[in-house]
This record gives structure tokens, sequence and C-alpha cells, in this order.
DNA sequence: CTGAAAGCGCTTACAG
DNA sequence: CTGAAAGCGCTTACAG
């Protein structure tokens, strides 16, 4: 690999005006920059990202954290994202919680990224308060309301009041919430709009209802297993609001190979909004987070921060969501 | 941020001791390890690894390349990745061909990255060729059969074969092959595991039963239109054979719809064997390819060409693959 | 076993 | 408008 200093023996001036030019610095004579740009050419030289940023202590490089990229709705918060990187002038590097906490702060701390965004609750707030303390921190679709954070998600309370009032609408009394983890903005809201809607239909809150698996998804069929526990109490279940569509997948299918007794004239809702309700049959009613734009305004929100160096400042930006009708 | 420079200064020893214990060289006397590791405590020291990439010309991370993160085998293959990085002592990156080519050429050519893992097909033959002459790569999933490229892969010619006699053996006879790209060395090997499939059951070869997208797996209806063509063609279809769970389960969503006209006791065989194969109503058999093996494989066979320099050097893995039968 | 010094490949005040 | 020089934070032959 040729370096600046073989550029400027080549186009014989020195490395500095090498530098301007790949910097694109108004102030180099026209001659010199076609020198340069012939030496570069026949070079095919490459700048070394590693040297310059470690020179500039910045990286123009962010990164999105993820708990598994395994789930399709972070996909399509991944692709706006990209999208919105795309002529940012910014890289994106996509991280999942097997790196730790401290490796995201080690990465911080020496320039290889400029600021994160953080989906889904992959460290304990106090760690993530602290990062947000000293770098540019942009959290999408989780959040904390109670520490200055900069985030984009949707109104999660007015969408689990929204998916309840449809399902009371429907004439279902026995709504199970299958919810996710307890320490989840967006599963505590969506608890609350859950709750608001069932008492203004004056209906009982029954804490019963709310189930919730150890982790996942209910891949492992444990909220199959929850499920017909609140059958055996006696509990004609006639509608399930689930956390993510996944979950409503895992669960349609146990009803459908009868694993579980449920109302004949059940309905599900579910969160996201992702190909799975198409492909799901019968076809998943569900919220349908804008997961492109999620992506795309976090990006931008976080570029705006470094630029800015607008370190633990909140902001919120609260986009849309839909209930869209399927089958269930 | 402190720096080697501090800690010295506060340890009382040189910059080069400092470095000493922080890469465990042996010759450090007791004393001077431990005044320096308290000294790196106390400061909360955190070594920047720009600079140590810079300096070693190698950066211990690799790089993992797929179109898109949206497809679950890709999940499945991430997930054994990161297993055999865990404890490698190597990062791992996830990339996605809205990165070009070229940005990983560049990411190689200035040690961001020691090597890269290709799954799926993201750059031409030419472009892959020539990165495999200069930089450590393995292809995962993908492969090219007539250069020297180490890949890990199942057997697509006997996994095509495979499927296409478990249709046979069901007595259907008019199998599509909803494959993809003609690029696509596994898209190509199982069609012709298919074609030998029929051969030997002695049912000729009809290539109008190939049907492709032009790009993705089906989201936009696309081989909804070629079945129906098909059918319009006055074909009854009896069996899919398709590419991708993804596939399988956007053309089985239009048989239940009654989108295509065809065989009351169709069949249809996916390959991967996702959760989609799962969630999917009814389950759909598949080839199930082992993803977590395939990243686990992948890693450790890039870690090895790196280590060992073995640039350019071909090999080659094949794992095996296995029929699940669910309900198609 | 330890330290002074060179150098990885850049950028940027500074002086001219 | 240009160049010499310093410096980003490390590692590693080399000499002792």
């Amino acid at each position: 690999m040729s370096s600046v200093k073989e550029v400027a023996e080549l186009a014989n001036v020195s490395v500095a005006t090498v530098s301007r030019v790949l910097n694109n610095h108004p102030s180099v004579k026209k001659e010199y920059r076609q020198r340069v740009m012939k030496a570069i050419e026949e070079l095919n030289y490459k700048p070394n990202i590693l040297a310059k940023n470690l020179r500039k202590q910045s990286s123009s490089t962010i990164a999105m954290v993820m708990t598994t990229i395994a789930n399709p709705f972070y996909a399509g918060i991944v692709r706006g994202a990209q999208e919105a990187i795309r002529n940012s002038g910014y890289n994106m590097i996509i991280g999942t919680t097997e790196w730790q906490a401290n490796t995201y702060e080690n990465m911080l701390s020496t320039s290889q990224v400029d600021g994160i965004i953080i989906l889904s609750s992959w460290a304990n707030k106090k760690t993530i308060q602290s990062l947000n303390e000293q770098y540019p921190v942009v959290m999408c679709n989780e959040y904390y309301d109670d520490i200055n954070i900069t985030y984009v998600s949707i109104d999660n309370k007015k969408a689990g009041y929204d998916a309840a009032c449809e399902l009371l609408r429907r004439g279902h009394r026995n709504i199970v919430y299958a919810a996710g983890s307890k320490k989840s903005s967006s599963v505590n809201d969506r608890l609350k709009g859950y709750k608001e809607a069932l008492s203004e239909a004056g209906i009982h809150y029954n804490e019963q209802l709310i189930i919730r698996p150890t982790q996942g998804h209910g891949e492992d069929g444990q909220m199959i297993n929850r499920l017909n526990e609140l059958v055996e109490q006696g509990i004609t279940i006639d509608g399930i609001l689930t956390h993510s569509d996944l979950m409503a997948s895992y669960i349609l299918k146990g009803i459908k190979e009868n694993a579980i007794h449920v109302a004949k004239n059940i309905s599900i809702i579910s969160f996201d909004g992702t190909f799975l309700t198409e492909i799901s049959n019968p076809g998943l009613t569900s919220i349908v987070q804008p997961a492109f734009e999620l992506g795309f305004s976090a990006v931008n929100m976080l570029i705006q921060k470094i630029q800015n160096k607008e370190i633990n400042k909140s902001g919120r930006l609260i986009l849309d969501h839909q209930l869209i009708t399927r089958e269930t």
C-alpha cells in the first residue's frame, strides 16, 4: 500500500499538499492538485482510515446496537438507518450484544465510533446514562423518560391503548397481554395504554392476564404454557395483544395446533407489522411501527448530536403508528 | 482519555514497559508490572485500538458481509460466527451490501479488518477473486468452485437431489423449482441435483418449471405471477421446491388465498430450515442447513487463514444438510 | 529486564 | 498558496 509520502514524492509536492488535496482544501493551486490526483491514480492510493481517525480523533462512524439481528423488525430499522447514512459522510457498523457494554465504551473513548444508537434494552439504565453523559447517544424504539436522553419511538402508551380498544370494540373481555421484559419502557407504556382502555370500558384489570417469556419471543413454547395455565384457571381467553409479530406467530401456531383452548372467535393483535404479519396464516392484525423512519430518524438525530457536540441533551421524536387489520 | 504516556509517568516507568504489560510480555519484572497495573486502574486507562492497529498493521477484526440482515437464515449463521469469535481474540463486524465492494477493499488494505467472510453474492466473481488474491477471504454458503477460494457450505447438488427425490417419492411429477439468481452457485448446484433426480425417475426436464424472481424472495408477488403463468399453460403444479423459507412462505400464502390454482395434494419443500418453517401454517417441509455451524466454521477457517497467512488458498468444508418433514 | 527512539499514516497550526 | 515539523497513541527492534 502506498502512502501520502509516496504520492507526495511522485507528484513532487509535500505531504501537506497531498493531504489538502485529499480533503478538498480550497487553497491548493490547480496545477498541484492535478499532479497529486494523477499520482494518486497511478499509485492506486487509498487513504488509511485508521491513521486519519487517530490524527483527527474522530471516525465518522456510528454504531447501531441491538440484542440480536434475528428480529425482522430490526431489519426494517437498519434499512432506514442505512438510507440516512448513505450520503451523510458517515459509516455505520452493526453491533449485537455479544459485545459487552464496555466494548462500546472503548470504541467511543478511542474514537473508533463517534456515537451510538441503541435499539432494544442491551444494558442497564445506569450504564446507558453514564455513556450518554460522555458521548453522543440516541435511543431508538426503547427509551428512558426519566433521564436526559435523545430518543425516537412511537407513542407506546397510545399504541397499547389503540390495540386494546380495538379488541374491546370487537366484544372481547379476557384480553391477554403477552408482553416483554418488565424493564422495557415500551412494554410498560403499552401496558399503561392497555389498562386505560380497560378502565374506560369498565373492565376490571386482571394482572394474571399479563404474561411474559423469561427471554426471547416464545420460541421455546413458554407462552403457550402460560396461556394454558390461564385456561386451566377457567379463563376463556378471547383476545391477545402480543409484544411482537414473532411472539404472535408462535402463539398463533399453538392455537392452530390445538395446543391451547381459547375462545372460538379469538382476536390477536401483534406489535411491529413486519412481513411476518403477511406470511402468517391467518394474516396478523397488528400495530405497525414505522421501522424505516425510526432508523432513518435515529441516524439523523445522532449525526446532529455529534456535529453540534450536544452531549447529554434530551430530545424526543414520536412517530405515528398504525393499526392494520388483517385476519386475526 | 489517558494514554500510555500518562500511565508511564504515574507508574514511573517507560512507555515501553507499559506497552509490555498491556501485551502480557513475559519479561516484565513483577514489581513494575504491579505498578503499571495500579496506574492503569487509577487512571481508568483504556488502550486506543486505532493507534494499536495502525502500529501493528492489523486489527484482529474480521467482517462478515451479507446482502441484507433481513433474512432469518443469516441470523443463524451470525450466531454461530459470534460464538466462534467469542474467545478467539478477534472482533467481528457485520456489513451489508449498502457498503460497496471497494469499501471492503479499503478496510482490508488499511488494516481496519484482517479478513472477510462473504455470505451471499454481493459482488461479481472477478472482484471477489481479486480480493481473495490479496487478503484472507472465506466464503460461506455461496462459493466458486472454479477459483482458488476457501469456503464452507452444504452439498447443494445433493440437497437439490434429495429434495426432488422426496417430491418424486410422493408421486409428484410437475415439480417447480422456485430458484434464485442464475449467478448463484448454490442455486445452480441445487438445479443440477433436481435434474439428476428427475432424470433417474425418467421424467423429462422442463425448463419452464424453473422460475426466478428478478430480486429478493418473492415479497412482491412475482413468484405467484410466474406460477400462474404456468397454470395458464395448462400445467398442474403438484410440487414446489423453493430457494428459501422466505420464498416458500410467500408462495404458500398465495396458495392459501387461492391466488394460484395448484394440485390439491401439492407438496412444498423449502431450503434453509429457519423458524419460518415452524411458524408457517401448514409447517414447511424443508432442507435444513446447519446455519450455526456454517457461521462457526467460516470464522474458524478465516482466523486460521489470517494467522497462517494462507492467502489465496482454496479449501472446502462441506457440512451435512437434513430433510425435515413437516406438513407441506 | 528496561528505556530511548523510530515509525505506523495521517492532519494541521505555524511560518513563510 | 506551500512546506517543515509536530503529534495522534501505540509497538518493537535495538542497545544496554
